[in-house]
DNA sequence: GCAACTTTGTTTATTGGATAGACAAACTAA
DNA sequence: TTAGTTTGTCTATCCAATAAACAAAGTTGC
């Protein structure tokens, strides 16, 4: 009597969504168009977009043009009826986006990250959210989450297990923001929220199957399959930088030998430009390589054959749609990019390299930040869907 | 008017399947224990059972034990409703099974593959599963479908693209045999149906997260991700045999180099025996191991060793809830186990491997047929679904 | 051996979402 | 002005699931 009927609940909600997702798609859209495109009847159409309308997620925007008949009245998503927020968490600095239900950015900030203990982060981070917060202008939902990617392994509730370039180990991000905040958080790791942003907003837009490989000062992975941020047995996998490319070759912190991080980095570039005396600084190693220096070029080109060994691997394993190379790294594209496709070239297996896009991140900088934003996005949805 | 009003149906299919489900699972079951198991209403199951039971695919078999009240009336899957062949064509053998629908043997068969050749295969291949297609009993759905399972690439089209060592390309091995039998054919890589026989028959029963590693002349790998085989964008991905563990090492005939299988492998086992003046024979260098010959076990210490390098990479990548060897070096089982143990937990990071469990194929050489088999139940299954 | 209680499974009336088809409104084209 | 088209709503109907009542078949305690 007072249950929905169990599951012809479901099938409301599922229309509901195949609406909403066409909206989202083929904006500005008449409900005849809606209909056409998703099979559904024009009149559960109509009910649906009225829920929709109701719900204030779906506007009447006026009338289209007439092909012949009574003209179209179209239908928009209304992108301001909530808010995101995004938050990049580095291990010195920490950045922010707020954005709408459609990602795109309504205010940003920075900020340095001077200590990198929990406490004290979690001090600075604390107003730092609540300033983006309250740019968000007036709207149905408010601000409807707020994601955060973290440089380390986070557990499926949501707490920082590891972050060694930060020394934490076990932190309860999530627990802790939520409880300041009282709004959904989500947090994950820096590469899987990177993959997330470059997959959503960036390069890779609609690409099924795709490995973000996030490269810093160490290299992190995130690994889009089926459209979806795979997660191994325990939440957290695709530790891609710490794949053994040598069997035999130097010990690394992790415990095993030879990771693929350990030779394609921006600490392995440094490492080895200071060996020639080069400052530790990637931007003074980019700037002396655009100079025409040909010893750094060389550096370069031979950081490039090792992610090209890593990468072929990769594409022989997943055999992905598109490898996207993100992070600062990324900023050396035209000095990688010739290495990187000769060595993936000659390495992967001719069969998958068919089908293989080798990209650079779009968003630059901003990957991470964006795919926070989506991750509070997504799960907004998500609780629309189930509710 | 005609069409079976989209979405009603949907629910029902999902029901039924659910129900269907349960009692696969969970054998003989009452109407009542089903609503209680499944959170649907009595009348409801009692409606969707009345229809497997007019299917014939489920039926009565009689009353259990009261438990305080009137005795349940116990159902059980008709696995004799149909039968299905499984097929494990080797390079130079070729193995097969009848199967019921539950996956238990009715008939089997073996047969040497004298020559290779595509046409030759196909005309030994013919009467072999028409041999085991007549062992079926007559039943209501007959055979329902043929899994084959073959040691090359395989496109979604069921096309074999390339078998190296049968020296097979773009041969169309599911049209031809779907012309010929007029049933559902189903074409895999062999370590893809390796995966599915040991997770679904096998020691990895009920594992969501699983990387087989068929370890024969070469190494293949089977994914199964979220209870799925995982394919890439192509349609075949897991070609982990090919991951590069030495960057700078031996040339392989892929193009790569250092590529896992040169090191641990039968043939690199058979390699290196060679050059000790062994017979180029497992099963001999079983023997003196199992003789105690400590120069043979050695070596065999040796491929475990570089068999664990391997899968700490696996482990790294997809954090898996188990990684299951098979095939023909799965027989050498008890000279390796230590030193594969050892290995990996060396080299895998800590959070890894709390979840990770070492397993070794319970099928032993019928890891291929009995995932065959499953494919084309499978198949069948998702068909009753979906109509 | 009987009354009271339990459990199983079916029957019946109701609910709610999707649909087909009719229809009204708004427009084009000739 | 008239005929035809397109859009969107309305209405009657269908169908699967459900709650509640009920019948059938047990058990248990005295």
């Amino acid at each position: 009597m007072k249950t929905t009927t169990g599951d012809q609940a479901l099938i409301k909600r599922m229309n509901t969504a195949i609406v909403l997702e066409a909206i989202l798609r083929e904006e500005p859209l008449s409900r005849a168009k809606i209909s056409e495109l998703t099979g559904l009847n024009k009149a559960t159409v109509s009910s649906l977009v009225q829920d929709l309308i109701d719900n204030r997620l779906v506007r009447e925007i006026g009338t289209g043009v007439s092909s012949g008949g009574r003209k179209p009245v179209l239908l928009e998503f209304i992108a301001s009826a909530g808010y995101a927020v995004g938050i990049d968490l580095g291990v010195n600095y920490l950045r922010g986006v707020l954005t709408d239900l459609r990602g795109t950015i309504v205010a940003e900030r920075q900020a340095p990250l001077p200590s990198p203990g929990a406490d004290e982060a979690f001090n600075v981070l604390r107003p730092f959210i609540q300033e983006l917060m309250a740019d968000a202008p007036a709207s149905a939902f408010g601000v409807v989450g707020i994601g955060v990617g973290v440089p380390g392994l986070v557990d499926r509730g949501g707490t920082v297990l590891y972050a060694p370039n930060m020394g934490w180990r076990d932190i309860p991000l999530k627990e802790a923001l939520g409880r300041t905040f009282g709004i959904p958080v989500l947090i994950d790791n820096e590469a899987n929220v990177g993959a997330l942003g470059e997959q959503k907003y960036g390069i890779g837009r609609g690409i099924s199957n795709m490995v973000y490989v996030s490269v810093g000062i160490g290299i992190g992975t995130g690994l889009i399959l089926h459209r979806e941020l795979y997660k191994g047995a325990s939440g957290f996998s695709g530790e891609l930088g710490h794949l053994s490319v040598e069997a035999h070759g130097k010990p690394c912190r992790c415990g095993n030998r030879g990771c693929w991080e350990l030779y394609a980095s921006e600490q392995a570039l440094l490492d080895q430009a200071a060996e020639l005396g080069y400052p530790r600084d990637l931007d003074e190693l980019l700037a002396a390589a655009s100079a025409g220096d040909a010893k750094v070029r060389k550096l370069l080109e031979g950081i490039g054959e090792y992610l090209g060994v890593g990468i072929s691997n990769i594409v022989n394993v997943f055999n992905p749609n598109a490898v996207v190379i993100g992070n600062r790294m990324s900023k050396a594209h035209p000095w990688l990019e010739e290495a990187v496709r000769r060595t993936v070239e000659q390495r992967a297996l001719g069969f998958h390299l068919r089908n293989v896009h080798l990209l650079y991140a779009e968003l630059g900088e901003r990957s991470a930040v964006m795919g926070a934003a989506e991750l509070a996005i997504s799960a907004f949805f998500d609780r629309l869907k189930s509710a």
